[in-house]
DNA sequence: TCTGGGGTCCTGGTACTA
DNA sequence: TCTGTAGTACCAGGACCC
C-alpha cells in the first residue's frame, strides 16, 4: 500500500470479440458471441452488444442462443488474440519492467518501479497515453484502473469499462469502497457471497463491521483476515513479474456422455499423452499425477498419486493415470475427464540424459494418436471453423460464417475493408484454403511506430488540457476521476 | 436450463515419522 | 520397547479467477 495512485490495472474490454469485430467490419456494432459452439459449451465472451440480451460470460451456449438468436456465434481463435495481447504487454513492459499478467487480457503494472509514474497526475498521464498506444498499435480498447494497490485498480478499471479510465485518490478508498457489494472484493464468489448474505451482510462496510475474529470463523482463516483487510482498502501485495507454472492439466468435455469402461481408459491415456506434450513444451517434470473425472450427474471428482521422483515419461503418466482410473466408479456414464501433473520441477541435465533414449521408444512407438477413439479422421466441413479465416484463389481474404451439408459460407472481407459479401462453396472446393489471420492495423514500414506515438501525444495532449483546465481535476470530495473515450 | 478449460489457493482429514 | 505428540506430507474437495 503506497500512498501514490501508481499501481495500474489494464482490463482489454470483452476482448475476444472485440478483436473478432475488428477483423471482421460486417461484426462491427453487432451482437458477437465467442465460445464452445457444441452442445455442451459456454461463452467464454459476449460483446457489449450481446450483453445488452443478457449474454454473459460462462452461459450455456444454448442459453445464450435463446436470448440472442441473430448474434454471431464463433469458436475462439487463441492463437490470434495471443498475438493481440503480445503487442499490449509489450506497451505495458515499456512503461515498467514490473509487469504482471493475469491473463491474455489483464495485467497489473507498478509504475512506481518503471520510474513512470510517481504521483496521481503523472500516473493519470501514463495512463491515458496506454490507452491511447493501445488503440493505435492494434486498433482495440482497454479500460484501465489506477490506484495504491493492486485491488483497488482492479476494482477502478472494473468501474471504468468499457473504454475509459478511473483512478482511486488515495485516502479516499474506505468511504468509496464502503457502500460497495462484498461481491466486489476479489475472492468474494457465489459461495462466500450467499454465506456472508446469510449472516446479514452485503457491503463491504458491513465485512469491516463484522470484524475480524468473526469472519474467520465464518470462511476460515486465510479467507477471513484477507477479507477483512480488503474491507478495510488494505492490500500490500507487490506486482510479481515472474510467477512460475504450479500444475499442468489438460481436459475434456464429451459432447455425449461415455460409458464405455474400455473407451474411457482410452481417453484417459490420450489426455496423458497431451499432458506429457504440454509440460514438456514447457521444461517441466512433475511428481504428482492427477486424474479428474465428472461423471453424468456433474459430481466431480479427483484421485492423485504422487510418485518418488518428478517425470515427464508418457509411459510413467499413463500408468498412474490408469491405477487412479481403476479406483474410480463411472458407472452412469462420464462427461468429463482431465489429466494433470502438479509439484513441479525444472528438468536437470542428468534427467534429460538418463530419460532420453527410453523417452523416444515410448513416444513413437507408443502414443495414441490424438483424435477421438473409434472415429474418422476430421471430415472435410469439420476444416471450416465459424470465424477462421480463409483465402480464396479469386476472391482473396475472408472467414466462415458457417458450414454444413457440405457447404461453407464465407464472407469476403478484411479489417480495413467495407464489410463484404457472402459466397457458399462445396467444402471440398480446391481454391478455399485455411488462412493465418490479417493484423488489425496495417502499418507501413516508413510509418513505423510513429502512427502509434502520433496518436499517443495527441491523446496525452488532450487529456493533459482538460486535467489541467479542470474538468478531469483532482477533487477532494470526488473519490473517482473517469476519463471516457480519450 | 444445464453448466468449458486452465489455472491457483485453502481446508480438513489422514498417514507417516521423528 | 512402547506410547503420546507434534510436525509434515499427502489426498480430496471446494471456491475462485479469467
Amino acid at each position: 500500500m503506497r500512498n501514490a495512485p501508481t499501481i495500474l490495472h489494464l482490463d482489454m474490454d470483452a476482448f475476444y470479440a472485440q478483436a473478432e469485430q475488428a477483423s471482421k467490419p460486417s461484426l462491427r456494432g453487432k451482437a458477437v458471441v465467442v465460445g464452445g459452439l457444441g452442445p455442451r459449451g459456454v461463452v467464454a465472451t459476449a460483446s457489449y452488444e450481446a450483453r445488452t440480451f443478457g449474454v454473459h460470460s460462462a452461459m450455456p451456449m444454448a442459453q445464450a442462443r435463446r436470448l440472442a438468436p441473430n448474434a454471431a456465434y464463433l469458436v475462439p481463435r487463441f492463437g490470434f488474440y495471443r498475438s493481440i495481447s503480445d503487442q499490449v504487454m509489450a506497451l505495458l513492459r515499456a512503461l515498467s519492467p514490473l509487469v504482471e499478467p493475469l491473463s491474455l487480457d489483464e495485467a497489473f503494472v507498478d509504475l512506481e518501479a518503471g520510474g513512470t509514474a510517481w504521483d496521481g497526475e503523472s500516473a493519470l498521464l501514463a495512463g491515458i497515453r496506454l490507452r491511447a498506444d493501445i488503440r493505435a498499435v492494434t486498433g482495440l480498447t482497454g479500460s484501465v484502473g489506477l490506484a495504491s494497490c493492486k485491488m483497488l485498480a482492479k476494482i477502478a478499471s472494473e468501474q471504468a469499462k468499457p473504454d475509459g479510465l478511473v483512478l482511486i485518490e488515495p485516502g479516499t478508498e474506505r468511504a468509496l469502497l464502503g457502500p460497495m457489494p462484498v461481491r466486489t472484493l476479489p475472492g468474494v464468489g457465489p459461495a462466500t457471497g450467499d454465506h456472508l448474505r446469510r449472516a446479514g451482510i452485503t457491503t463491504v462496510d458491513e465485512i469491516a463491521e463484522a470484524g475480524e475474529d468473526e469472519l474467520v470463523r465464518m470462511v476460515g482463516k486465510a479467507h477471513g483476515h484477507a477479507l477483512y483487510a480488503m474491507a478495510l482498502a488494505r492490500d500490500d501485495r507487490p506486482v510479481v513479474a515472474e510467477r512460475e507454472t504450479k500444475s499442468v492439466s489438460v481436459e475434456d468435455t464429451y459432447d455425449l456422455d461415455i460409458h464405455d469402461r474400455v473407451r474411457v481408459g482410452l481417453e484417459v491415456r490420450r489426455l496423458a499423452d497431451r499432458c506429457v506434450r504440454r509440460l514438456r513444451e514447457s521444461g517441466l517434470s512433475g511428481r504428482t499425477i492427477v486424474l479428474k473425472v465428472r461423471r453424468y450427474d456433474f459430481s466431480t471428482l479427483t484421485r492423485s498419486e504422487t510418485l518418488r521422483g518428478p517425470t515427464d515419461d508418457p509411459g510413467v503418466v499413463r500408468e498412474a493415470a490408469a491405477r487412479l482410473l481403476d479406483s474410480v466408479d463411472t458407472t452412469g456414464g462420464v462427461r468429463l475427464l482431465g489429466v494433470g501433473v502438479s509439484g513441479l520441477a525444472d528438468f536437470t541435465q542428468e534427467d534429460l540424459f538418463a530419460q532420453a533414449a527410453e523417452e523416444r521408444a515410448d513416444l513413437s512407438e507408443e502414443e495414441v494418436p490424438d483424435e477421438p477413439v473409434g472415429e474418422e479422421p476430421v471430415p472435410a466441413e469439420h476444416r471450416w471453423r465459424p470465424g477462421h479465416d480463409v483465402r480464396h484463389a479469386e476472391l482473396g481474404h475472408g472467414w466462415v460464417q458457417g458450414s454444413g451439408l457440405g457447404r461453407v459460407t464465407v464472407r469476403f472481407e478484411t479489417p480495413e475493408s467495407e464489410p463484404g459479401r457472402v459466397r457458399t462453396f462445396r467444402v471440398d472446393d480446391p481454391e478455399l484454403a485455411v488462412a493465418e489471420p490479417l493484423p488489425l492495423v496495417r502499418r507501413t514500414p516508413e510509418e513505423g511506430d510513429s502512427a502509434a506515438e502520433e496518436a499517443a501525444e495527441k491523446a496525452a495532449g488532450k487529456a493533459a488540457e482538460r486535467f489541467v483546465a479542470g474538468e478531469g481535476t483532482p477533487d477532494q470530495t470526488e473519490s473517482l476521476q473517469r476519463v471516457k473515450g480519450v
